[in-house]
DNA sequence: CTTAATTTTCAGAAATTACTGAAACTATAT
DNA sequence: ATATAGTTTCAGTAATTTCTGAAAATTAAG
């Protein structure tokens, strides 16, 4: 039917632009984030919106990158646990999907930097011996603000868990 | 009295390097972030462990480095509202100090970015017309977690005006 | 083992970032 | 009003970042 296959089209169209656009803007965002390019956001981007694994070549074609930006950038989300290599049965490609626990594992790796900054308040305020001024009371409000940061981190830590025990 | 003095003066130069640590360790911490230089965490760092106000000359003796340094870096910390700027009677100088509401400028700040990451991935699943894909489950995870994360620092922002509440 | 598809690494180029030092500007004390 | 201490701006430079494209390495099928 030909009215099938002119309607059909176009809302695929509608689609692709959508995760274009997508894939562009969370380029932007991670591009905010400090040793994150853009090609880091856009493959997660890829990630997000696929229906199924990616090998890199097709990450280039989708992207219009080189294949060494998109090795580096798949480093990168391997490193941080953001994807996940699945193999392909019957071939030698290896596909990229998005980590299950991706957000997880971003709030986990997030703590450890909030607990430099506490620890470095606190080690400071150690060898300050207490003397009580009002550099060390700066101290005591940054160490308690990011030890209370931290435990909120934990209690999300803490509801991914619940969710999780949820769906299954 | 001899011993005093003897005694006194290896203690403040001790008290001198654990600051100089501080503000040296603040300012790789504070690097890690985009768009913050060394220089603003340094910046930073001496006025949380000074015990009164400084001036931008002041701040550049400590540092080491140029007044045109200084001068960005303290923009960029009053715009983001971590320091304030206060007058010095009977003179020309203008003194800084950490703002007393530092950490909890900080804290509303990140809130408008975690909201960008929750905004896009709802603005895609709209555009998707909330087909039932894999990829539509990857934007609803991701909108969950960025919401999850947002409702978590408006706490924290209660837990501040709780704090100073308290100190009243 | 050989071959071919795929991925990684790396040199070089382009773009960006962050500093210095000097000149321009501002504001206040006299 | 003037002089001067203090601050900002900006051109130039050094360092860093991120990309491309090609060569090297890896991996699995035949």
């Amino acid at each position: 039917m030909q009215d099938n296959a002119v309607k059909v089209s176009p809302d695929d169209a509608r689609i692709d632009d959508a995760r274009m656009e997508f894939i562009e803007a969370l380029g932007f965002l991670v591009e905010g984030i400090r040793w994150m390019p853009r090609m880091v956001g856009r493959v997660l981007g890829c990630l997000l919106v696929a229906d199924g694994p990616l090998t890199q070549a097709e990450l280039r074609d989708q992207l219009d990158a080189s294949l060494g930006a998109v090795s580096t950038a798949t480093r990168t989300l391997l490193d941080k646990r953001f994807a996940l290599r699945v193999g392909i049965p019957g071939s030698r490609q290896t596909g990229l999907i998005i980590h299950p626990d991706a957000w997880r594992n971003m709030e986990e790796d997030g703590i450890s930097g909030v607990q430099s900054y506490a620890n470095l308040a606190l080690h400071t305020l150690q060898e300050l011996e207490d003397e009580d001024s009002p550099a060390t009371a700066n101290l005591r409000k940054m160490n308690a603000y990011f030890v209370e940061v931290e435990q909120r981190m934990r209690e999300i830590l803490q509801w991914f868990d619940e969710q999780k025990k949820l769906e299954q």
